[in-house]
DNA sequence: AGTGATAGATAGTAATCAATTACTATCTTT
DNA sequence: AAAGATAGTAATTGATTACTATCTATCACT
């Protein structure tokens, strides 16, 4: 008799669903990740995903609240390490560099969710995801210009999208050359840039 | 007798699917633009379109090549205005900025072809854009370097990313509020954050 | 008026997609 | 060890896609 795998559980099998759509953004447009494709990478048939799934929007949901939690949960680990709120912008800023390198797929799933049209569910976790993201970096930056460390005239708002925006630039350099790992090699410099933007002069 | 509309000539035609597509990319995921919803956006029917493109990817590339050809002319435009290199980084910005006010398809057709996993024509043409557009802001970076407007010890690369990843930053947050007049109201304020990051200190 | 070329409409095809169904294999509980 | 619940398969559904073949209407030019 042939052996055959054994079954996981509904929760194990969560999560690997989530890590093979992860996995397949890194490779492919997420636009075009088909159920089928999903099932291949996970080595089931694709009519099981929706044993675990009711839709597939269902997955991509699951999906953004994966990268929801590891995300904030790096970034608030990191600030919390810091000593300075511009050491915790710092900190974050590795943090988020390192997660996006170890997980290529997530920029593409979360500006992949914020094209779409239709109001899914998934699409407002990817806002609210970088809600919840700003309202950490506002409070970061408000706090550095409380001790002085960044400049007093700064634009909270501006300061908070121009970190993302150094991020995204990044993001998208390195998908224009296809390498990943360009990302981590030019994230000093370009962070070394924001300082300059927003640290007050000595 | 019923008066028919009079024929456009090939090119015109080509012009006009051109910009409905740029139309439709504004309000709907760029990536589930069908051949149908082109056509009847033109008032035509599908197949017609196939008289003047041999296949949809050709209509893509014709977008691009819109794209390229008015964008970089614009900056061109506006840079060549400039009295100096920072004044040209300024006028770059507000052109550039203006011209995605106007068409707000244009950013989210660029990064969905940048998304694409084959290597389209399409696709190529959306790296050489993004590639001449870096091209243009490197010289004018070297050159206030030079004129000693920008900081000497500049990494002209980061302060290039930095530039695009500036008005990304503000294309995302537009996109994520689903308001694009935001974009010509923030976009001072960002590229003061800008300038502060690669001005030379006087 | 008549001719040839072009533009468009209509009605398809084959492929692919998400989702559902009917069924089977495995695990858990008692 | 039996029974019921859970996890899986294989085949199929209906909708949608890019694309094509065929036919008709209109144009420019004599």
């Amino acid at each position: 008799m042939m052996s055959r795998p054994a079954y996981l559980s509904a929760e194990e099998r969560r999560e690997v669903t989530v890590e093979a759509v992860i996995d397949l953004a890194a490779e492919q447009n997420p636009a075009d990740i088909t159920t089928g494709a999903i099932a291949k990478r996970m080595g089931v048939t694709q009519g099981a995903l929706f044993r675990h799934f009711p839709s597939k929007d269902t997955i991509l949901q699951a999906v953004m609240e994966w990268v929801s939690e590891r995300l904030l949960a790096r970034i608030d680990k990191a600030t919390a390490a810091a000593a300075s709120p511009l050491g915790a912008l710092e900190a974050a800023f590795t943090a988020h560099i390192e997660f996006i390198s170890e997980h290529p797929g997530v920029p593409r799933m979360l500006f992949g969710e914020l094209q779409r049209a239709e109001r899914t569910i998934a699409k407002r976790m990817a806002q609210t995801l970088i809600q919840r993201y700003g309202e950490r970096l506002g409070r970061l930056i408000a706090e550095g210009k409380e001790r002085g460390e960044l400049v007093a005239t700064l634009d909270d708002k501006a300061a908070a999208t121009l970190f993302i925006g150094t991020i995204q630039g990044l993001v998208m350099q390195s998908l224009i050359a296809g390498d990943v790992k360009r990302l981590r090699a030019s994230a000093p410099g370009a962070f070394a840039l924001y300082r300059r933007a927003v640290e007050a002069v000595k």
